[in-house]
DNA sequence: CGGCATAATGCCTGTATCGGCATAGGGGAG
DNA sequence: CTCCCCTATGCCGATACAGGCATTATGCCG
């Protein structure tokens, strides 16, 4: 980390605010399993149109995904793997979190 | 990934969301630097005290932070370092994307 | 015990943002 | 050109939360 500068810092923490609402998160996950459609994203989610075409809309600035259009549809792809990798650490720091926890009160 | 559960995605856009906070995650960041009584965190920041008090408390509530109380003072530390993991991640996605964003410019 | 320092909490206001409704834009098919 | 479908956006109400001020709680020392 090495001291980051005020603009990495609001550059970064941007970036978690974003995976930080649970529509944009669960969005990002439908995404990465493929079949992103707009329409199949509004039947999965059950977001309506305008708040789907919002969140995406963040996503897309943020180059978390990429819209491919064909015709007048839209068809979503997660830009970076890496996204998926940290939500995985993230799960693995919830659960040893969780798991130690557990264990100091076995312990007492 | 392979489809999170509600609750799994409420519990990690909770997470990203304490990240989410400039002010929080530049604590994250001073606190892992060493140092980190909160005299100094108030020094080296500008927050105010009850600010201070309050975004350590989130943080610690999540895990993510630990107070060790020395009299009436407060030491914290960072409790896992895979949050650190993480934000090197985001930091290099962020950089790939500028970048991959600047090549097209200049393919163009 | 009474003062003093440090940390936590109640209360409050301003601001940001979620998310719905209605509308506008833009591209196919007839 | 016109209708229709899909997406994006202006507007707005409700809600969440940052962050300040004042107060309280907690542990130190004289």
């Amino acid at each position: 980390m090495h001291q980051l500068s005020p603009e990495m810092i609001e550059e970064l923490s941007g970036f978690f605010r974003l995976l930080g609402e649970p529509a944009r998160l669960r969005l990002m996950c439908e995404i990465r399993n493929g079949n992103s459609d707009v329409a199949t994203l509004m039947d999965r989610t059950g977001f309506s149109q305008s708040h789907l075409s919002r969140q995406l809309g963040q996503l897309q600035k943020a180059g978390l995904v990429q819209v491919e259009r064909d015709g007048n549809r839209s068809l979503y792809t997660a830009t970076d793997p890496v996204v998926e990798a940290i939500c995985q650490l993230a799960q693995e720091r919830l659960m040893n979190h969780l798991r130690q926890r557990l264990d100091s009160l076995n312990v007492a």
